[in-house]
DNA sequence: GTATGATTCAAATGATCGTTTCAATTTTAT
DNA sequence: ATAAAATTGAAACGATCATTTGAATCATAC
């Protein structure tokens, strides 16, 4: 069977990536792991870039398609209004933590999106970014109605900053439940604390202009 | 002279870390960036992951011993009672914001320390944990202390949650601000905005528990 | 059953990786 | 100045990298 190979290599892929990143991970690895020939990744995908690609068009694509259905939803049952913040946050968020409930063990979708978000150079992450800035651009409108005493160029910033939460998160939620045992959290738990504490933040008061020589905040 | 040497390789390293990441950057890279000899990094460093640990070290000792005077400071204003949780952010976040300021044009800092929260795999992370470590303790009970209706395990996500979003940051800020005009912000600025988001973040009321079968928040 | 195309396989390609070697050179100490 | 130590230089080491090759094997269709 033709489909199989291709999706153990994808399976396998997914995995490493994820757990040692893209540069970090060898052809060998995959395929070892994948249980397959050397030449089968190239055969199949071209080239470990494009494999990558594959890779997260396959978990980051139906993520996406959600989270723009659930804006979908949102703006329909509000009819012309704004949606609340706590609700755009939430749609935005659960879709991966979703997908990480639903999950074997491992929370290797996230851990990969993590990455991807916070590791992948400039170059390479362009191919696939504007899957991403779909959503991203979707999402930004959807909170500058919200938000009407906020400056457009601070929601940009402020979903930056959620989307490193998120992302953070995503990378290295494991290793913080092995640690703390009183941190210990289930992830439909861990995706509430983090819908509360993004949403009191993209709710803040516009920053106060800074008015400073051009040194930080000493 | 001995010292130059070793100070054009570790300028070289930190940015080159920076722009690619560790797996990413070759010895090659680095002796020809800092126009020294190949054997010069194993000469004085011994190995490439050692070098990486050197500018580490370099870079983060001083942001890290920076956050815990600032950290003493607030506590010894305080007295006994707590600090605000907006100036524990402040403190928390300052430090390395105001390398970016001090610095010349490229927030290589920021983004090295952001790919390390974001890259470096478990156990080469190990070894230089635990000066993060050190801070994380002592921010996460004065953090404890200052919201005292939060449980002490989502204040420990909560900071998780912080350091996201400032990593995020410093990976990132730099193409933010290239792409959208509206966006465009001094480095305080964006200090600013994150503590405003980061503050109101860590001060949310402590999460509802949740009560759902095992599937996220569909 | 035989031809055709798709897939797998073992092996090799050239490039690049981190590291080592050892002689040449420079610096330091006497 | 001379001996000793520290540093640099050019070259090579073996290992591993992503990718390619061409024959072997498989499936499918006629």
């Amino acid at each position: 069977m033709a489909t199989d190979t291709k999706h153990r290599i994808l399976d396998a892929a997914e995995q490493l990536f994820a757990d040692y990143g893209f540069p970090a991970t060898s052809m060998r690895d995959i395929t070892n792991e994948a249980d397959v020939n050397l030449a089968a990744v190239n055969y199949h995908f071209g080239s470990k870039e494009a494999l990558l690609i594959a890779v997260v068009e396959r978990t980051a694509a139906p993520i996406n398609r959600d989270r723009l259905e659930r804006l979908d939803e949102l703006e329909r049952k509000a009819g012309g209004s704004a949606v609340s913040v706590e609700a755009l946050v939430r749609a935005f968020l659960a879709p991966m933590f979703e997908r990480w409930s639903l999950g074997k063990s491992e929370p290797k979708i996230l851990k990969l999106v993590g990455r991807i978000h916070a590791e992948v150079d400039q170059d390479l992450r362009a191919k696939f970014i504007r899957q991403f800035d779909a959503v991203f651009a979707r999402y930004s409108t959807a909170f500058q109605r919200s938000l009407p005493g906020v400056p457009a160029g601070d929601v940009h910033w402020r979903m930056l900053f959620l989307v490193g939460s998120m992302a953070h998160t995503m990378t290295w939620a494991a290793s913080i439940i092995g640690t703390d045992p009183r941190a210990r959290r289930e992830p439909g738990e861990i995706l509430e604390a983090l819908v509360q504490f993004a949403a009191d933040g993209m709710s803040a008061p516009a920053p106060k202009p800074v008015a400073m020589p051009a040194g930080g905040a000493r």
